[in-house]
DNA sequence: TCGACCTGTGAAAATCCTGTGAAAGCAGGC
DNA sequence: GCCTGCTTTCACAGGATTTTCACAGGTCGA
């Protein structure tokens, strides 16, 4: 394993002494944190762009399962542990099940604590190793990471940075089926509300966009109930019934329509 | 969303009692599960396509750290739990360093071994939401998860997202009868009405377009009074155009008639 | 063989999902 | 403050999918 990116991390608690001795040894090992001694808003962590949260409940006060339960929800790839002072299998059941990655019993040994800090951010480490190749090509297409832009020969098809993200997500799962919650998690990078249309509007605009530039292409294929998929398609084989030959790719999507 | 996909859960461990409890309550959560009392290889555990490893190193004797380490190192995406009797904070923390995700004390409950183990495969889970294993071949079928879709040869079965999840889950059990309870519980995330006729109607569905891509073969059987089983069956007992090997399954199948 | 149960089917009815246009909400620059 | 461009939210229309029903046909045990 190589060396771990710099973790962002919140701590939510009022013990001073085992605050102050954890911020000593998070800055020496290089994470930036935040210390708080009663809640932040949900919005505000999405905000930070946190990786983990250390966080006693203690200090949350009534309703300190509410707002855990908010926070996981809409932070579904935060690393959230908790850490207090007594607690019954049953809480920390509860809590395990909610969606918090581990509960630790204070006291607690500072080292510990940040080993299991560690151990919860993890998995985003594992994310991507994005391939710092050059740009790449999909149809009439260039997507340029470098300049935040796609273009089409040499127009840009003008996206905006949302509209970029997302292609770009589109573009780098080619051919799978993405789901608008999962799509949502990782561009918008909190848990897509109940109801939010959002994805839709913008693959919209995408298309639009595509559309315009790239016309005779198809590139944004729908599934139904399920989410997005991007392929490539050319239009423009003449007489779709006849042709004699199709390229694999094409001939599977011809029969396949865009479920 | 819908039920949470069955964990497939391996423990090593010789305290028998904690392991008979432990099995008792995962099976009745549905988790496929195997105890060992010793070290399984890691190619093993690799084949097993594990989501969770419970483990108490105790048992592993001398190489227990080596092996841990073999472990995360090659399994990347398996949650792994240590649970042992006596640790000092300087073990936990290389443990975790080591990639292990959680280390529990024991004696400790059950309920909060199943709710840890459940977390960390959790975490693992949403860390890859790749594209898990190739497509699964069953009979002239290919079914590929990342798509949503089955097919025949490159065309596609056209299956909506409950068709498709109804066949995943009986493919996933090939072989095996499911009940319509069951089924029903696994697709829809929710317990079956008394008198729901929807699993048989989707059983219809599917049987209808297995039948129009790929006629000469037989995939879901009735089992009356139970359920179904998926097993592909070929129907024409001449020689196969395409195939002149038959494999352990189909031959199994060709004898046991279909009940 | 007869009834009591199950399962297969076709089609109507009820739901749910996506595309779309437009308005409302925001943030940054002048 | 006012303007401008971007994002989010809304409501509706048209389809696609799921559920529900009633009935026909099968299967099993007595």
């Amino acid at each position: 394993m190589n060396q771990q990116q710099t973790i962002r991390l919140a701590v939510i608690d009022d013990d001073s002494g085992f605050v102050t001795v954890l911020a000593k040894r998070t800055e020496a090992a290089g994470w930036q944190q935040r210390t708080s001694s009663g809640a932040i808003p949900p919005e505000e962590l999405v905000a930070m762009k946190l990786n983990a949260l250390l966080v006693d409940p203690t200090v949350l006060g009534e309703d300190a399962w509410l707002y855990l339960e908010r926070v996981c929800g809409m932070l579904p790839d935060l690393g959230v542990v908790v850490c207090t002072e007594r607690s019954t299998v049953a809480q920390r059941v509860r809590g395990l099940r909610l969606g918090i990655d581990d509960w630790i019993t204070k006291p607690c040994h500072p080292e510990e604590a940040i080993a299991r800090l560690e151990a919860v951010s993890r998995r985003r480490r594992r994310a991507r190793p994005r391939v710092e190749a050059g740009p790449v090509v999909a149809g009439e297409l260039e997507i340029r990471a470098d300049r935040f832009q796609a273009f089409v020969g040499e127009v840009s098809l003008d996206l905006t940075r949302r509209e970029f993200e997302l292609l770009q997500l589109l573009a780098d799962s080619q051919g799978q089926v993405l789901e608008r919650e999962g799509i949502y998690q990782r561009v918008w990078g909190y848990a897509m509300a109940h109801g939010d249309r959002s994805v839709d509007v913008f693959i919209r605009k995408l298309r639009q966009k595509l559309e315009k530039l790239s016309p005779g292409w198809s590139y944004i294929h729908t599934h139904f109930g399920v989410g997005y998929r991007f392929d490539p398609e050319s239009l423009d084989s003449k007489q779709p019934l006849h042709s004699s030959f199709t390229s694999p790719t094409q001939a599977r999507n011809k029969l396949s329509l865009s479920r």
